[in-house]
Order: structure tokens, then sequence, then C-alpha cells
DNA sequence: AGCTTTTATGAGTGTATGCGCATATCAGCG
DNA sequence: CGCTGATATGCGCATACACTCATAAAAGCT
């Protein structure tokens, strides 16, 4: 059993994870190697300040990291967690769905 | 890039993760095999309607299962995904601490 | 110095949801 | 059938947080 600390931290970090937005920036980011806020908004359609605001949240996470180019900051993400996540949901997703076909067939 | 539709499916996952006391259930779930909610209650401290909605949650989300024993409904957690998840997670809370350590001993 | 562009942040609003209380539903027993 | 114990659910409250608007801070240019 994990100490009632650790199920603090972690749902803290499956927390940023159930936000689409922060997660759709994380996966862009991922995407496209490294994009300024101007790029993001492109992308996502989020407004300026909103971006802002997630990219913080990530970054204190350790999600991913800024660097600045003259007047821009340029966002990357940086590393695989968040991957290796997302495939192990979408398995289980796919798993779930799968079974629920056999049973559709078989009932 | 995972579709929107993903995106929101996966979010919608990890925010089932995102709250200490659904999380907490999981594991006691799987640290102790199957329980009732009388058990829960003793094992948690939470509410027996907290517990019996989060529960409700976790089912229709496929992470735990129920059977009924007479009048009580015994819980089971149904996988290993949310183990494999934590891991990873919680490898990633190690990397980091490392990290920091290290940044401190040389700064 | 001011001016422009880009990003960060203070303040406010609306919505979602965790949580408990009370109650309804369900399963057994007399 | 009523009675008792176990679990699910309607309702209400409080809090958290996503999201926006407006504004501040930062960095370059003249």
């Amino acid at each position: 059993m994990p100490s009632p600390q650790l199920l603090e931290e972690f749902s803290q970090f499956f927390r940023l994870l159930s936000e689409p937005a922060r997660l759709q920036l994380l996966c862009q980011l991922k995407h496209s190697g490294s994009m300024d806020v101007a790029g993001l908004i492109e992308a996502t359609g989020f407004s300026q300040s909103h971006i802002s605001r997630q990219l913080g949240q990530l970054q204190r996470a350790g999600l991913v990291s800024s660097e600045r180019d003259g007047v821009r900051t340029i966002w990357s993400a940086d590393n695989d967690l968040v991957d290796d996540l997302c495939n192990l949901v979408q398995n289980r997703l796919r798993q779930r769905l799968e079974a629920q076909l056999q049973s559709l067939a078989v009932g």
C-alpha cells in the first residue's frame, strides 16, 4: 500500500493529465518538437492566457521546459512518461471495447 | 497526435485517478483482494455514501467489479493497469528528486 | 527614454464535483 | 408482511479550478 503522501502525489500528477487542454498541449509539443505560444494558439485555438497558465503548471511538474529566444518563449515536452501512460490507457480502452464487442456477439 | 476524442477519453480516465480517495480505494482493494463496504469504511474512514459513489465511478470505468454476497456487496480491483501507471509515475518522481538532490550538491 | 511585441499574472465568473445528511432501495429473516 | 441491516441515491453545501478580460512584466528596437 502506498503511503497517504504518495497517494497524494500520484493523484496530483494524474490531475495534471485530467484536463484535455493540458494533455493536448503536451501532445502537441511532443509532436512538433518545440513551439512558441503563438504556435500553440494557432494549433489549439486556446487563448494566450489559458495556454500560459497551463504550461506553467506543466513546467512546475517537470513535464515541459522553456527557453527564451529573444522576446519569445520556446516550449518543449521533457520526457516520454506521458506517452507511456497514454499508451497503457489506450490498450486498456481497446481491451474494454473488444470485450464489449465480444459479449455483444455472444449474447 | 491523438484525436480530440481520444484525448478526451484519456483525460477522463486520468481524472478518475486524480482523486486521492478513489486512488486509495483502488489500492486498498488491490492490497486486500476483495472487501465489502464496511471493510472499506474501516480501512479508509470515508463515509458510506462517499465510498459507494466512488466505487460506482470506478466500476463504470471497469477498474473494479462487485458481486453480491447476500445483503453485502463484495468489491475487488479488476486489473493491474493502475499499479503500472503508479509505478511509472513513482519512477518519475524519484528521478525528479534525485536530480534536485544532484543540483543541490553541485550548486 | 518611449514604443511594440510577446508572455505572465491579478481578479472575477461559472461550472464541476467531492463530501455529508437524509432517505430510498434491496436482501434476508421472523 | 413487517423489521433489520447493507448499499445506492437525491439534495445541498463548499471548494477547486478552468477560463476570460484586463493589465503587468520582459525583451528587443529606434
